[in-house]
DNA sequence: TCAGGTTAGGCACGCATCATGCATAAGTCA
DNA sequence: TGACTTATGCATGATGCGTGCCTAACCTGA
């Protein structure tokens, strides 16, 4: 992995040197721009308290470096019009990638967080960091290949299934991740693409996906629960993510279920992820199908199909008794642990991501009957219980998000490093 | 209670005018001196990034309104030695009152959370809020006859067994406070002594006072649990107070334990609290010296003495058998509700405070084996869990902490509002 | 004890930033 | 169309803060 050039050929630096001074008015300014709080400079000017000269000027540099632009006249309120002022998402691009359990999905994002050019892969994260981060990095090529001239990439976003410490990118004991304890992955990367890299926990940039551009925008209190394969949470305290103290807060897919004893992939018993789990549903549906419980499953196991959990949701969809049986069995287990979740974070909105996710109502409507029965009155008196759309690709657009807020912070404006 | 003088004769107003050009690098000097981070004036700007000149300007500035002093000369570096620089804790006081369950704590702090005249007494929260908060006024009102003249008194600090609002400081839907709901807590005791006022959980108050002047200090993720009558806890994240949406993050009392259905005060069954908060440590040792299966506590019992949490401890310190296995009993009880919190908030420390934990290291032995054994391996890796000793006050504390810290906070040094 | 080096800390100056006032542009409303 | 309101640029002035210089006060080594 050495002696790779280091800046490529025709690749400018990124991002956009900014001048280093004024960095927090520059900051502000960018700040209520990019989440639209402010539209027009009259409106940066309320939203940040700085003065109306310093924002026409601020605006000034920031358009200079291509990061904001001008548009259309907005409305009057009652005199003259102001000019709309609006972030350049299309200033650069992040690469992003989502590696899962069993899957790669790579995409180009804009700085906005609209991703394109998505593409999805089956793989193998037990096969290793440089067999797994070499396949993603020859998607990135493509991705790069097909870029128009002059298009500037700023960085690399990854999200992997484990914890994962955020300042150095490193994956720390990750469960299901062998012989990635401790890899370089932001060196890996650094290496290949020249450009700043950041890496996270995948349920934690679905949480900041959500976040920063969807349906939490706006909360400080979020939970976000990723029904997968397994199960994993998102913190969001403050209106900051919560990774805890070796960043792997979040975990609520190995906390003990009464009366179970099944197996779980993490090698202890009664697991909630060994239950309620995405695995949990193939297993049993597979189960169903081969017990004739299910005419629907059996059917399709006949034919020669996988049972997957998609496969189950599915047949409750078509009402299948066992298989919705099943889903809302499932539901219910989630519910009682969340129902513990709500009563000790409190947040006033809990998302539902992941695969599972796309049960949809029949779901839904269980999960939030099973946690509002267990809850305390009080911790469920606002509370929003709600599903992430699985379109919403909500993990990649929360690597975007956590690319371009690095590079834009405080910070690394000031005092330019890594990368 | 309306019609009362609004500013005392005599009293000054609270705290200090200071200067409202400058906020931010007052507080950043005031910050630093006040933790002790820093001590002499080149400490200062090194912390806190300002140049030396301004330092000295804003030490001057906050030495004329009284907010600090100059100490002695520190050790020489080389060369000539720098003055210390001291923060004045005893430039005003804070009332601060700890109202429990079953008792009120009062005290008066300093400005660095140095509690004098301490008093504690019985009392019934649930006689409602007038009753109680009077006496709590009456109670202050003594600390105030004693105060030397011209002394200032910054503001009110109180905690409640309950949830709070903390930016209207009104109780929301306490559990055990009936009559408490809504009530405007603050403007009681603002018309009372024309101060300033805030008021939080309990239980938060104690996280605060452990993050600010005790054993949690410099951490950024910490859990403390209170286990006293009742069990709860107060959430650190990112360094500061999580408190959810409805300010009534950290209940971990009322999470069901598998196999049980004791009564809960919650009206609920199979509790924590109602298995291993002091209540049930009391019920269960009256039982047993009932049945007499406990010789100590059974001729305590004889003896007319109450069968209290404390009486079992004593016991158990003592080589009772039967006392011994029930501390050791809930001590393995909260430790399987503290790995679920564990492996969920992933904290680099957990406090354990509250009447429970004078049960010392018998207490703490079982229930560091019964969280590592449950929680994951990742999470425990470099996790502390320690106990509060009790003479600590930290409830007392973190509402001097609180009021403090929120008064010389840059919000309201460059706005000065309520109070 | 003294010289040379190092750190503290005050004072004066100058630069840079930001707010204010004025002029102008461009809209609304009667 | 005129009076009013809002937006925006430019010049001006105040203010905050860093820098350079000086003195004070300590250290080390001869």
């Amino acid at each position: 992995m050495r002696g790779m050039d280091e800046v490529r050929p025709g690749r400018e630096p990124s991002p956009p040197a900014l001048p280093a001074e004024h960095v927090e008015s520059l900051v502000r300014v960018l700040d209520v721009v990019r989440d639209t709080t402010a539209t027009t400079r009259p409106d940066i000017a309320r939203r940040t308290g700085l003065g109306r000269n310093v924002v026409s000027d601020r605006v000034r540099q920031l358009s200079a470096v291509g990061l904001l632009t001008e548009g259309d006249l907005a409305r009057s309120t009652g005199g003259r019009s102001p000019r709309q002022v609006r972030f350049r998402a299309e200033a650069g691009v992040v690469l992003v990638a989502d590696v899962g359990a069993t899957s790669i999905e790579v995409a180009l994002s804009d700085l906005a967080g609209n991703l394109s050019h998505t593409h999805d892969e089956i793989a193998d994260v037990t096969v290793g960091p440089t067999e797994v981060l070499s396949r993603v990095a020859a998607l990135f090529d493509e991705l790069i290949a097909a870029l128009p001239d002059g298009t500037r990439v700023w960085g690399v976003g990854l999200g992997l299934p484990g914890p994962v410490e955020f300042e150095t990118g490193r994956p720390v004991a990750p469960p299901i991740m062998p012989g990635w304890d401790g890899y370089g992955v932001r060196e890996f990367m650094a290496a290949r693409f020249g450009v700043p890299v950041w890496i996270d926990n995948d349920v934690n940039l679905m949480a900041l996906g959500e976040l920063r551009g969807g349906l939490a925008a706006g909360h400080r209190d979020v939970v976000l629960v990723k029904v997968g394969t397994g199960i994993g949470a998102g913190l969001v305290s403050h209106g900051l993510l919560h990774r805890g103290a070796q960043g792997c807060a979040g975990d609520i897919g190995h906390t003990a279920v009464r009366g179970s004893t099944a197996l779980c992939r993490c090698g202890q018993h009664g697991c909630l992820e060994a239950l309620a789990g995405g695995a949990a549903l193939a297993r049993d549906g597979l189960a169903m199908a081969i017990a004739g419980t299910s005419p629907a499953l059996a059917r399709a196991h006949a034919e020669g199909h996988e049972i997957s959990a998609e496969t189950v949701i599915r047949a409750a969809h078509h009402g299948d008794v066992s298989s919705r049986a099943l889903v809302i069995d499932s539901a219910r287990l989630l519910g009682e642990a969340l129902a513990r979740v709500v009563n000790f974070f409190n947040p006033s909105l809990v998302v539902i991501g992941g695969g599972v996710a796309a049960a949809g109502d029949l779901y839904l409507a269980e999960l939030r009957q099973s946690v509002i029965g267990r809850s305390l009155p009080l911790a469920t008196r606002t509370l929003d219980i709600i599903l992430s759309p699985l379109a919403d690709r909500a993990g990649l657009r929360g690597a975007a998000f956590m690319v371009v807020d690095e590079l834009l912070s405080p910070a690394r404006l000031s005092a330019p490093s890594h990368g």
